[in-house]
DNA sequence: TAAGATAAGAGGGACAT
DNA sequence: ATGTCAGTCTTATCTTA
């Protein structure tokens, strides 16, 4: 549902390489993609100046050339406007110099303006940590989020929303990105803004970032459902098959994947007489019965599946 | 009790105005 | 910007086997 399927006609990519496979490589500072090597810089958004710190961990190790990263920032402590028309004993600049200083006084407001959107993403990496810590999701989670939120936020996304709610977005679209079955409501309940906000945000990051998410397959839903309601492999193996099916016969585009597998689950397990209730297999998908009963009925007749008589 | 049917409503994308 | 439209999913309620 609030799958974004890149259209046929989306802009290519600066970069070849697949977002989902680029990572931050701590040891040479860049981003780089695992499949091939390539350094793919431009896949973050660089407003900012050299000496930022991408993580939590980074600012710490940086810490040893000298007193902690935050202290050092160019803006620290100094609280003076530069003006454009007088200078310091009130005398009027001459043109020249009002050029000068105005130049100036646009980098200073750059270099402060910086420093809050550095302050805003310290506060969001404690968070995102928090949030997948909590949600037990595999700690390389967190640097996909934290790259997602600093794009976003050098960008400007977060001002006027909720940290909370852009930090759940980033935490749900570093999820997609990597292809990890997670439900937006599962990260969403752990925040206050609620679902309908974290999906918008979800969004705005995908769209003003313009990542590009890899449609998730259904079957990757599969083995988890299978093993929560205790199903053999046999019923994974034929609900898996089911899905490339109906994926070939084109029955999966705009549906809730978690519904598809929910459905094929059912079909697999009806037909090697294991049984369980829709209302079993819909809890443990995370789905409706409703919305698991609507796609049984499609898959079971556009596929023409014999059900067994009872 | 499980499954099916039906209706109303939410939230968003596409597209036009 | 705003409105309409088609499509999806959810919630709730009633019926059927």
């Amino acid at each position: 549902m609030e799958d974004t399927y890149p259209g046929p006609g989306a802009a290519e990519e600066k970069s070849r390489c697949p977002p989902e496979y680029i990572v931050y490589d701590e040891e040479r500072g860049e981003y780089v993609c695992t499949l091939t090597g390539e350094v793919v810089e431009d896949t973050v958004i660089d407003t900012g100046p050299e000496w930022r710190a991408y993580t939590p961990e980074e600012k710490t190790r940086r810490s040893r050339v000298g007193s902690p990263l935050t202290h050092t920032l160019p803006d620290y402590g100094i609280l003076t406007t530069i003006s454009s028309y007088r200078d310091a004993s009130g005398r009027k600049l001459d043109a020249r110099l009002r050029i000068e200083a105005s130049r100036l006084r646009r980098l200073q407001a750059k270099l402060r303006a910086t420093t809050s959107v550095e302050k805003n993403i310290e506060q969001a990496a404690r968070e995102i940590t928090r949030l997948v810590e909590a949600l037990n999701l595999p700690r390389s989670v967190i640097d996909t989020a934290m790259m997602i939120y600093r794009q976003a936020a050098e960008k400007g996304l977060v001002r006027g929303r909720s940290l909370e709610s852009m930090v759940a977005a980033s935490v749900y679209a570093a999820c997609r990105m990597r292809s990890i079955p997670v439900s937006i409501d599962q990260i969403a309940e752990m925040v206050k803004g609620g679902r309908k906000e974290v999906a918008r945000c979800y969004r705005l990051i995908v769209r003003e970032l313009q990542l590009r998410m890899p449609i998730v397959d259904p079957i990757r839903y599969v083995s988890r459902i299978v093993s929560a309601l205790k199903l053999s492999p046999a019923v994974e193996r034929r609900a898996a098959e089911i899905l490339m099916k109906a994926r070939r016969m084109g029955l999966t585009a705009g549906k809730d994947p978690a519904g598809l597998a929910a459905a094929a689950i059912y079909i697999a397990a009806l037909e090697l007489g294991d049984r369980r209730t829709q209302k079993e297999i819909a809890s443990a998908a995370g789905v409706t019965e409703v919305t698991v009963r609507n796609r049984y009925k499609e898959l079971v007749q556009k596929l023409n599946i014999p059900l067994p008589v009872q």
